[in-house]
DNA sequence: TTGACATATTCCCATATGGGAATGTAATGT
DNA sequence: ACATTACATTCCCATATGGGAATATGTCAA
């Protein structure tokens, strides 16, 4: 087996740069794929593969508008690598206090 | 260009499903490679493999004792990925919410 | 219907896997 | 020095990209 598909979930999905730039745009708000295109500067048909990935991960939703198709970041689907990370929340502030405290035990004498 | 490597960033480094038990694994405490092999059931030049990836992001850390290699998650590596998911946090509570608030709407007509 | 605009898809290709098997290397005990 | 234990690395290969270019599809306007 390769690697895995970048569309088996959303933290493959949001391990290519650019489609953690369109996520956070589209967090503020709604916009079709030619205002994505003139936002970040990426080709058309890259901003549209992308957002083909994003969608299948669910990590955004469409609708059509005329010719255009506004895209969206659905959010709840962030929770999951939200709550993975914050699993680790406890060990990253003990870590930091044992270096605080070797840095002072450092300095003491 | 292809895909990113595994090793240009945490993002990609915890796509890798094996590599996130391994950090959960090695979240409770420092451990020697053959632990994880036995722990987790994955081969043991897979999990050299996986660990070496980990290392180049410094989302483990090690020491060797011995023959024995001992490795640690560092959770601190972790905090960029929980602080990216956190700038949605606001966004899907109130998605939340909308979506709350569209289901009152509906059973109450 | 035809033309223009907005997106999506397909083709091609260099690149980076992750697993399995085999092998290399380092440290310890005797 | 030698066998053993504990890891790490290398080789091979099927697979999945992501970008660029070209093309297809879909929608509206006249």
């Amino acid at each position: 087996m390769a690697r895995a598909a970048t569309t088996s979930d959303a933290f493959n999905a949001v391990a290519e740069p650019r489609r953690r730039e369109i996520l956070q745009f589209l967090a503020t708000g709604e916009r079709s794929v030619g205002e994505i295109v003139m936002r970040l500067g990426f080709e058309q048909p890259s901003v549209s593969k992308h957002l083909r990935v994003l969608l299948e991960v669910k990590l955004v939703e469409v609708r059509r508008d005329g010719r255009h198709m506004l895209y969206r970041t659905n959010a709840e689907a962030i929770r999951p690598l939200h709550e993975w990370t914050s699993s680790f929340e406890r060990l990253w502030k003990h870590q930091l206090l044992q270096v605080k405290a070797r840095a002072e035990k450092k300095s003491q004498s």
